[in-house]
RNA sequence: GGUUCCGUCGUCUAGUGGUCUAGGACGUCUGGUUCUCAUCCAGAAAAUCGCGGGUUCGACUCCCGCCGGAAUCACCA
């Protein structure tokens, strides 16, 4: 049985960066019996508390679908979810510390402190707070638990030594004695460090695996030292390297733009492509495949195969993923689940927007012409242009003319390169005879729109490229548009036709 | 500066001593489909496996050194 835990702090978003540390622990957890999935929120500084930040993280949680078993806004028997409500509990552990004689109170002052580390950078030796520990440290009144009160920091007492761990992706890791440190415990607001109030929670909620980013490891013997102060065995350790950003070799930060992963969902990614390109970044299952639904990853997932080296965020192959998971929704699912995501009104969208409505997350991705047409219509629409999306905000971009007539353009309707080679008498002739074929029509089924252009290209002598091109363009004056039969099928015969004269009378007027 | 981690095509990666003249994917380029764009299909270019030693009959794979990059050294997490 894995229990896991992602522990955020609430100072703003969660971005692509941090979010392989939710994903990680969720596949861990859900793999075998009775897994446990913890939703922790880490508010022990609160100078760093931004207000309305776990609702962003709820959200961008339940968005993924990354739903945990227990924790905040869901409960559970190893509550409370936040540290700033877990004090008592701290404390006992802090005191069980100080009978042990590995806690001391501290009242050197910061301005002492920051002396002390000056000093020692001009002696050009690394600074130990343990170098300095006051004398009252090792007084023969240590071990008393009331020698300290909440409003003077608690320090640890560290033993310098060399200490040797196990980390389930860097394998085999050891340090020298020189890192070991007197971490502060409890601050001066009586509130514990993440140094040890992590430690502590993990133990009280039975975590097994701790996932979490490898600029934790150089903590890890001043934490392994507490577990060990305190004797408690420690989870497993499971340290995720970096994901990089795009540009230049730092890892991915907020404070050099890195995007929050909810915005991806305003922009039109599909959670299933989200969670796949994440999922994926620094770790494969060993074969080809690259395409992968939530359960697969729970299937397949192994921490053993994770990555150790750090991995770049590619928002190219997100999009590429997108595209792949819109056309796989699509063919699997049918138009109306993929209809339902572009109203944001599938099951994630109504659930992350329940979890955090007061930000306007309810997107509708559509044109705002569309909203003159009922739902059948915006279906027909989608389900000849779905697999030329990449997000699903391109539906604006790609599907206006089907919602009102475009702007006519001449001069963008010649400089295509196969009209451009019709004179403008040519032109206006081809559109006539397009014009009073159609006009008899009365099949205006796809199929059967096939046949007729067939049938016009004899007629006309005409190569594909310049008739289909032509009427292509009076159609919808836009770069590209779905197969020429299907979008007069959606367009039906009155727009297709008015559509064609308004270009005729427009070139008749020009000559 | 101390400590620690990392290092295979532009990018994500496969690879656990011989099957690697290094495989896949994204991207790029070329060609194919009754139009465009996209999809799809076929193909191409792209990695002296960071560098130098060693071990070995044989090293991308093991060892050592170096170089480069990164992380961390808070009463932040």
């Amino acid at each position: 049985m894995n229990v896991t835990r992602f522990a955020p702090s609430p100072t703003g978003y969660i971005h692509l960066g941090n979010v392989r540390s939710a994903i990680y622990p969720y596949l861990i957890a859900k793999q075998g019996k009775d897994g446990r999935f913890i939703l922790r929120i880490e508010d022990t500084d609160q100078s760093r508390y931004v207000e309305g930040a776990t609702d962003l993280i709820l959200e961008t949680l339940t968005w993924l679908g990354l739903d945990w078993n227990e924790g905040v806004k869901k409960g559970g028997e190893h509550g409370p979810y936040y540290q700033s409500e877990r004090r008592d509990i701290y404390h006992a552990y802090a005191r069980k510390l100080i009978r042990a004689g590995r806690a001391y109170a501290d009242p050197t002052p910061p301005a002492e402190i920051d002396k002390y580390r000056k000093a020692d950078a001009a002696k050009k030796i690394p600074f130990l707070y343990r170098n300095h520990r006051p004398a009252s440290a090792d007084t023969p009144t240590t071990t008393d638990d009331t020698a300290w009160q909440p409003g003077i920091p608690l320090r640890f007492k560290s033993e310098p030594k060399s200490v040797k761990w196990h980390d389930e992706v860097m394998g085999d890791l050891e340090t020298g004695p020189e890192v070991m440190d007197d971490i502060i415990l409890i601050k001066k607001d009586g509130l514990p460090t993440y140094n040890f109030a992590h430690i502590v929670d993990d133990y009280e909620m039975r975590v097994t695996h701790i996932v979490r980013g490898v600029e934790y490891l150089s903590s890890m013997p001043n934490y392994l030292a507490i577990y060990e102060a305190l004797g408690i065995e420690h989870p497993k350790f499971v340290s995720l390297p970096h994901v990089l950003a795009t540009q230049g070799n730092k890892k991915l930060s907020k404070r050099d733009g890195a995007k929050s992963v909810i915005d991806y969902k305003d922009e039109g990614v599909l959670k299933e492509a989200m969670l796949n390109y994440l999922a994926c970044l620094g770790w494969n299952d060993g074969t080809e495949q690259e395409i992968y639904t939530k359960e697969e990853l729970i299937e397949k997932f192994q921490i053993s195969r994770i990555q150790s080296s750090g991995a770049r965020f590619d928002e190219v192959k997100l999009l590429w993923q997108n595209g792949q998971w819109i056309r796989k929704i699509f063919d699997e699912n049918g138009v109306d689940e993929l209809y339902d995501r572009t109203v944001s009104r599938d099951e994630a969208s109504l659930k992350s927007h329940e979890m955090n409505p007061e930000r306007d997350s309810l997107i509708n991705f559509w044109p705002a012409s569309a909203a003159d047409y009922d739902e059948t219509y915006q279906k027909q629409v989608l389900s000849i242009i779905y697999d030329r999306l990449k997000t699903l905000s391109d539906l604006k971009n790609y599907t206006t003319y089907f919602f009102e007539d475009p702007r006519i353009d001449l001069a963008f309707l010649q400089n295509n390169k196969f009209i451009k080679k019709l004179s403008e008498t040519e032109q206006r002739d081809l559109l006539s005879a397009v014009i009073e074929k159609l006009q008899d029509e009365t099949d205006w089924s796809a199929a059967h729109l096939q046949d007729t252009l067939n049938d016009l290209l004899t007629q006309t002598n005409r190569k594909p490229a310049e008739l289909f091109s032509l009427i292509r363009i009076a159609l919808s004056y836009a770069d590209f548009s779905p197969a020429l039969h299907l979008t007069m099928n959606v367009l039906g015969k009155d727009r297709t036709l008015a559509r064609l004269n308004a270009t005729r009378s427009a070139i008749v007027n020009d000559l």
